[in-house]
DNA sequence: AATGAATGAGATTTCATTCAT
DNA sequence: TATGAATGAAATCTCATTCAT
């Protein structure tokens, strides 16, 4: 039998600070809250986390880890085409988002108090991406006076704001729209008009 | 103390309120700190405001104002051909930025508390941004299998966080550049290309 | 021509006190409050009364006063004979809180803060009575094992009492009611019976 | 410093309470001063009550048990004659005043902000004294005349009224005489006339 | 005399964190 | 490890009063 109390409450108490966390926002939360959500006493919440940042700081790591997981089947999966690999990587993200939208508005949200926040949690995705661009502008699929890193920062600059818009609300569009106007705006999908 | 003149403890408490808002982010400044700022009585902070929020959405609605003032004037100036149309409004929309990076930055940055805030924000700029979408589809400037209401909000998703980007720290690249990658990635400059 | 705004400003601050305490109770209201009801500004408040608790007990005094006068003008209409004269005196108390529900609300309601309010203002309705009452025993026209004091003091008790609660909700009993139930109760009606 | 035995924060805070509101009156006193007090701190005073009033209503409602309770033990030590009952009662309710005056004044006393508490706080006791009146009444023992709902408000209103007025002081009267007075203006001590 | 913006002491309330059990 | 009562620094907000105009 495998331990049943002991990751239980550091479970609980993930899953409760996620689902308040995308419910109030950050600051609007408490540790007390997220401690009786969790059915947990708040002396256990500090045995598990040193505070309450410690808690988003893993659902982020956690949420990342996801995200960056999809996309890396998606793009195994999708073969050499370059532009099977963008719609790939398109659909992985729309996938992962209306899966766990609670994970991905906590993680890419406006709620983080504190400046430039935003920017570290999308730089890991911008690297590769950027990467793929010059490839692509190499073998002349991509406008060459595109700047790839730029370009890599406004693309995912769009499908973030995107996705967050559409989890707002989600009957404001089919998740196939979504995908069709993320691949038409897309810096590599250009080449191709 | 003399009391200062009239409508000044107010304007002193919307700049306080902007500088501290920019640099800490909402939730990490207090209206007591504002009032100091200001140098002015934490009584005076409530005369004028109701809370913090109330002060905020003030900002906000000089900072759109501000905005769209500045992307109109752009237009008018711009001519009858949509491609300068696009680069002028775009050429606005970076200017302001580069010029109220604070205001910018309070507006639409990460920062308030509670979902579904950017959304509205960003409403206003995007409903003539589709039409304006809808009338190239029409004269055959623009795919017309693009969504034009979810091209405008991808869109307006980019420029917002690329700017956001770059104050974070304006060395990241040139004004110039920030245009030229915005301009090519804009829905309507896709069939330029 | 009487000064039209002089004793205007001072008139408008008592009866705009009156409404307001007698809503909401003595330490609910503010003295802005007061002033902006009385279309005054707060430094005219200050112009004549040095706080609030003046205002109040200039309420009181005229309060006091004019049950007084109702019971002085009630007890000469009633002519030598004792059951009458209470009679009178009674008439003239539930008259006057029917005519005047705020000022008798304020003067003897349960609002004051802090202790031992209540005796001093019924005190000097107590002394006039105890002194009827002795007068009735020394005719035998009263229980002379009463204590004057006392009795004058349990009948003011009782029909200050009564006349708060029927104010309260004033369909809880007739005025005529209210007046047999005391003359029944008035330790001078006990010889009657 | 160590925590105190369990309950003991909160019987220390309503004990502080008690106090202060007697010697205030409810008004003047704060959250701060009642933990102070209690020797507790500020947040133990939020863990235990919603804020001030909570603390006092529950005062109250312990005060309402205390006095409804002596009374039914008085009744049921008195016998049949309803004579030695209206005694009994009394005395029962002069006994508690006596016993807690702390708690008597700040239970029935002037201090309450906001109309209409009163009336609830007696009508509990005014309901059975109603209903006694009214057996008296159909055997002919009081005055059939007097109504039986008012008369019981109003002889409420005296007593309460009257031993307010004594807790002010005490030295102003005997307990006995109290009761005597009390007994004599009851409205079924007349019908002995 | 009348005005009302400005003031700041003080009251209320929240919540991250500790620690004895 | 788990618990949760206790804590107090800090934030929000009120309001009586002043004073320059």
């Amino acid at each position: 039998m495998p331990r049943p109390k002991l990751e239980d409450a550091r479970d609980r108490l993930l899953a409760a600070g996620l689902s308040l966390f995308a419910q109030r926002g950050m600051e609007r939360v408490n540790s007390n809250t997220i401690a009786k959500r969790a059915k947990v006493g708040i002396g256990t919440f500090y045995n598990h986390f040193p505070d309450k940042y410690a808690l988003l700081r893993e659902l982020e790591l956690r949420t990342l880890a996801g995200v960056r997981a999809a996309r890396v089947a998606a793009l195994e999966g999708a073969g050499p085409d370059p532009a099977a690999q963008v719609r790939g990587s398109i659909e992985a993200a729309v996938g992962f988002a209306a899966a766990h939208p609670e994970a991905y508005r906590v993680t890419f949200g406006r709620e983080r108090a504190g400046a430039g926040h935003h920017g570290p949690v999308v730089t890991e995705s911008a690297r590769p991406l950027a990467n793929a661009l010059r490839r692509l502008q190499s073998r002349g699929r991509v406008d060459p006076r595109l700047d790839p890193e730029l370009g890599a920062r406004a693309y995912l600059a769009m499908e973030v704001g995107m996705l967050l818009w559409w989890l707002e609300d989600r009957k404001r569009a089919e998740p196939g729209q979504l995908v069709e106007t993320l691949v038409r705006l897309h810096p590599a999908g250009r080449a191709a008009a």
